[in-house]
DNA sequence: GGTCAACTGCTGGACGGTGG
DNA sequence: CCACCGTCCAGCAGTTGACC
């Protein structure tokens, strides 16, 4: 099923892995950001850090019932370093889906469903600024069993690779690199995350398939700090 | 030398036009 | 309907350079 030479490379760069840390953007300065351009949105500034959130404390905010959804959705796009234009144009709809996010954090849909919700909504052009890799940030976080992994660039052309074949459509970059194109549906995305969860048997050392994503997802920046699969994913496409 | 701000170029997303 | 391509831009990180 996998490549076995892509493979071979995951699993010696798995077995010294380090969680990711504290990344993204602070989200106080987003917050703020977003308020000052949508000035009648309702959030409570005491939600917001001005220090970067790791992924730990996103899952106890996406369970922690004091917090709106709108207050957990701005906390996971400010993570995620969404262009704060983008988190307007998306934030000036939320109204059209923040039902979804009331749904996900309740787990009363799986991820396959949100997904076709999302790409529904998107569609119907209510979803300006937030295309699949940001909304499967919040179906990741957002739901309880964080079963829905985020789908961008990183993962999707990760498991591109080690399927030796194009399952998520991708958009291609001037500069070379490339997005998850819009025409993805929900059944390219349970794929998707099943083939993490596959992935997670292959490697000796890992048994939580949310660690197998951070994997494949690595760490962005240059030169030394690129994370060691982003690099040798560059090299391979 | 040291420091700090301005500049420069890269990263990683989305958008929108075109054309089959 | 959708693949392809160019364009846009905030946020970084590294570099430069003015000034003490």
């Amino acid at each position: 099923m996998f490549n076995e030479v892509h493979l071979r490379e995951l699993k010696k760069i798995s077995e010294e892995f380090i969680s990711q840390d504290f990344v993204g953007s602070s989200p106080l300065s987003w917050m703020m950001y977003i308020k000052k351009n949508l000035p009648n949105i309702d959030l409570d500034k005491g939600n917001f850090s001005s220090d970067t959130l790791n992924r730990k404390r996103l899952y106890d905010m996406s369970s922690n019932s004091s917090l709106s959804n709108l207050d957990f959705s701005m906390n996971v796009l400010s993570w995620g370093g969404m262009r704060r234009t983008h988190g307007v144009s998306c934030l000036n709809n939320f109204s059209d889906w923040e039902p979804l996010i009331e749904k996900l954090r309740s787990g009363s849909i799986d991820r396959s469903e949100a997904y076709l919700d999302f790409s529904f909504i998107r569609k119907s052009g209510k979803l300006k600024g937030m295309g699949p890799a940001f909304f499967t940030k919040l179906i990741f976080f957002g739901h309880p069993d964080h079963n829905g992994f985020i789908m961008d660039q990183w993962t999707a052309r990760s498991v591109n690779l080690l399927l030796d074949t194009q399952l998520v459509k991708m958009v291609s970059q001037k500069n070379g690199s490339s997005s998850v194109s819009d025409f993805n549906n929900e059944i390219i995305y349970e794929k998707f995350c099943s083939t993490i969860e596959d992935l997670t048997l292959k490697l000796n050392n890992i048994t939580d398939p949310k660690i197998t994503e951070e994997i494949i997802f690595s760490n962005g920046g240059r030169g030394e700090k690129k994370g060691k699969w982003r690099r040798y994913l560059l090299q391979q496409t």
